[in-house]
Parts: C-alpha cells; sequence; structure tokens
DNA sequence: CAAAGATAGTGTAAAAGTTACACCAACTCG
DNA sequence: CGAGTTGGTGTAACTTTTACACTATCTTTG
C-alpha cells in the first residue's frame, strides 16, 4: 500500500567528467505539454524512507545501486496545488487533492555508469546540466537547489565525490571534479598539494595509457580518510 | 485535521551559562510507568512543517518565539512499533498501529528566557543534561543524537549560538557556550584572538556590573556576519 | 585599609598552512 | 622532428594556528 501523504524525491547529480547534472524525467501529461520532474513518488508501507527513495529512483529511471542520502523534507501544504501540476495530479493520483510531505534525498553518480531509462510513469529520462535547469513540477527547483547546497558543504568536507571518480584516477579528474560541483576553479600545484599532504589520496606506481599526452600518475582514495 | 502518518519532534537545546540541555517531556503514561520523550505530534492540516514544531513546542512545553531548525527525517517503518510503546500509543491515538514519519526540528536557546510548562499529553516538561539523556520513547534517542551533529557543524560554523547569549555578553560566556556544545575545551588567549581578528564580536565600550570580581568587557556579535 | 579571592586580560615565537606564480617534461600525431 | 596537449614541479610571502604564564582589577572580609 502507498502512503497517500508521504514520498521521496531524488536529486542525482551526475558528473561526466566535465560537467555537473541533474537527472530529470518528463512526466507523461496530458496534452502535449512538457513537463519536467525529479524522479520521485509515493512512499510505501513496510519500507524505509531510505529503501523507498532507491526503489521509486530505480522504477523510474532505472538506476540502482546508488548511495542515496536525505538532504531536507519539505512539507508546505500547497507544494502540490498549483494549477500548473493539477492535471498531472488528476490523471496521475487517487486523490489529487492529497497533501504530500516529501523527504528529498541525492546522490551522486558518475554518468557513465548509468544508462537511465525511463518507466512508470516517467516518459523519459534525462540528464540536464546544472546551471541551467528548466521550470520543474511542483516545488522541485527549490529541492534540488538545497540539495546542491548539502552537496557542496558535504564535499567541501570530502564527506561525499568517492563514487564519482574511477577506481584509479588522475589528480587533475579530482580537480575537475571539484572544480564542477563548486563551480569554481582553484590553482593546480595548490590542488595537488593539498590532496597529497592532507592524504585524501594514494600515489600509484601506474600511468595513464591511451592518451594523446604525458599520461599522467594514477591515484585512488585513501580509504581511511573519514567519509569512505 | 491531523494527520495520521506525519509528526514533526522538537529538539530544544538549553543553555544556562554553563551546561547544555535538552527539553524533554513526561508523557502521561498507563500505570506508573515514566516515559520520557522529545516534544512532538501529529503534523495538521494546512499547516507548514516549520509551522507545526512551532505549534507543537508551544503546546507541549509553552515555549515559542523559538527559531527551529530542520536536522532530519526519520522513517523507519517499525519506529513506533516497540512494544515498550505500546501502551502509550493506545491511549493516546485513535490508531495506535498508524506509520508515523517524523521531521525533526533542532533549537537553541537561553533556559533563562523561557519556562517550560507541560499541558496536552505532556505531564511534566524539563531540562537534562545532555551527556546523559535517559531512555526516549520511540527512536527519540537516536534524534537527539542525529541532532546534536548537526548542532556541532553549524556551531562550528557559526550558524548557530548567537541566541544563547545576552545582548551583550562577554567573551568568557561566548567560550563557555562553545565548550558545551563542542564539550571541549580552548585556550582562553586563542579564542578571544579568533573571535576578534574574524570579527565574530564587536568590542562595546561598556563593562560588566555586579560581579564580585573584575569586570569584564562587553562585546555584542557583529550582525554583518554569516548567519546571524 | 590590607589581604585574599576571583576572573579579566594580554604577547610572542614557532609551526603549519595558504596563496600566488611560470616553466619544462612527456607523450601522440602528422 | 615539430606541433599540440596535458602533466608535473618549487619557492617565497603571507596568514593562521598553536602553545604557553603572568599581571590587572574588582569585591569581600577581617
Amino acid at each position: 500500500m502507498i502512503n497517500p501523504n508521504v514520498s521521496v524525491d531524488c536529486v542525482v547529480f551526475g558528473f561526466d567528467g566535465q560537467n555537473l547534472n541533474v537527472l530529470l524525467i518528463e512526466q507523461k501529461d496530458v496534452g502535449q505539454l512538457r513537463r519536467f520532474a525529479l524522479p520521485g513518488d509515493h512512499l510505501s508501507d513496510n519500507e524505509d524512507l531510505d529503501q523507498a527513495a532507491a526503489r521509486v529512483l530505480k522504477e523510474l529511471t532505472s538506476l540502482s545501486g546508488v548511495y542515496l542520502k536525505q538532504s531536507g523534507a519539505f512539507g508546505d501544504p500547497d507544494r502540490v496545488k498549483n494549477i500548473k501540476d493539477l492535471p498531472w495530479l488528476q490523471s496521475n493520483r487517487s486523490n489529487p487533492q492529497a497533501r504530500v510531505i516529501t523527504i528529498a534525498y541525492y546522490a551522486l553518480v558518475k554518468m557513465e555508469d548509468f544508462n537511465p531509462s525511463a518507466s512508470s510513469f516517467a516518459e523519459r529520462v534525462f540528464w540536464h546540466d546544472v546551471n541551467s535547469i528548466p521550470e520543474l513540477a511542483f516545488d522541485h527547483s527549490d529541492i534540488v537547489k538545497a540539495a546542491l547546497d548539502v552537496l557542496r558543504r558535504e564535499l567541501a568536507e570530502l564527506r561525499v565525490g568517492h563514487e564519482l571518480l574511477p577506481e584509479k584516477f588522475t589528480l587533475s579528474q579530482m580537480q575537475a571534479l571539484h572544480e564542477a560541483i563548486l563551480n569554481s576553479s582553484f590553482d593546480k600545484r595548490n590542488f595537488r598539494k593539498k590532496a597529497i599532504n592532507d592524504h585524501w589520496v594514494i600515489a600509484l606506481e601506474e600511468k595513464q595509457t591511451g592518451v594523446l599526452h604525458k599520461p599522467a600518475r594514477l591515484y585512488t582514495w585513501n580509504k581511511s580518510r573519514a567519509g569512505i
């Protein structure tokens, strides 16, 4: 059974080595309206919030094995009462008037590791650049903003981000990741100094192959550091 | 109307100039069991989560005007299913089996500013030292732990704590506050240097009065700093 | 009014961390 | 073998953090 009052929404940030993206769905809406939203749905009985977030994400986008963390609860009594959202609610919900409190989750993934594919009431799933997100259903734009705030704070404390790079990576890749998420840029020498001195990473005796320039040394996360 | 599936719980931290305490209620329980819990109750229709937290806190403890911030959502399907909680649920809830998801809030107050007084299903309200909290109803012990984590992180970034000192305060008072919340101790000279150099505070041309020792200089928060 | 009791208030040197900055190295491809 | 591309490095100036101990000023009491 589904709980009419509680939902979960997932803000999945994807990194492609360059830019930070958010996973959105296009909902099947009445008429030919295009309607974008975060993957999210109601909570079922007998499942935890964490489980619900994982299930819903999988049902709508086929993504699984993603580590989701809570980023906030949204409970404005009118958050699903906007007229723009009414047609969709009427054709998709048994009780379109029901008040819905949502628990937001966020995650970070490597885009190349996943092949989102739409199902359930999602007609399409796609990645969208985080810096130019279109209008979203309900209060989903607020949810994305809040999640991005949390993400940035967590990255600065190195509590997230390890998922986003290959097992072996170069310091330039790591720097690109930080720059994409924090939307800023760092001095190469200083960034490397810090990563190495603070033991974020461990140097391997290996180099990149298959690149058309000087191959970079490979590193791996220092698993004994916090957050891993 | 009350929502059977969603509640809010408040972790109100109180500071008395020395120690950090948490506001607990003693619930009226069947028999002579003493039952301690966080002030919390179900969400009503047409109210925001933030409003619900403020209302519930006021109803149970009479505290109002407290700035509450979200610290997490708790939704284990069994979180209100423990036998220890059953008698109370049966005599206090129309649907004692209902699953309840709770949104936790926390706040920081000066204990002297408030006079908690019990009403509704709270039989007694009291402050309890944060370092030795008794067993609480439901999963409230987890909620307190999580709130304390959030609080400490926020204090370190000076996003909270301003409420806890008088308008004009001494640096020793401020230091005691930080020491109580972070449960640690700092060097007096270094702490002062930092507070002044980083412009957390503004020195006033005033001194303490009515103390039985050298009166300390008074300071006030620098309102142009983040978080105020 | 002197002494005791209590907290306030202060400086410095060493160490650690942060910042700003420019050039040569190593690989691939044509 | 030259051009293109990214990798990789050192240092000096500056800022921040840490560790550490004594004198100052007020009240109270004998």
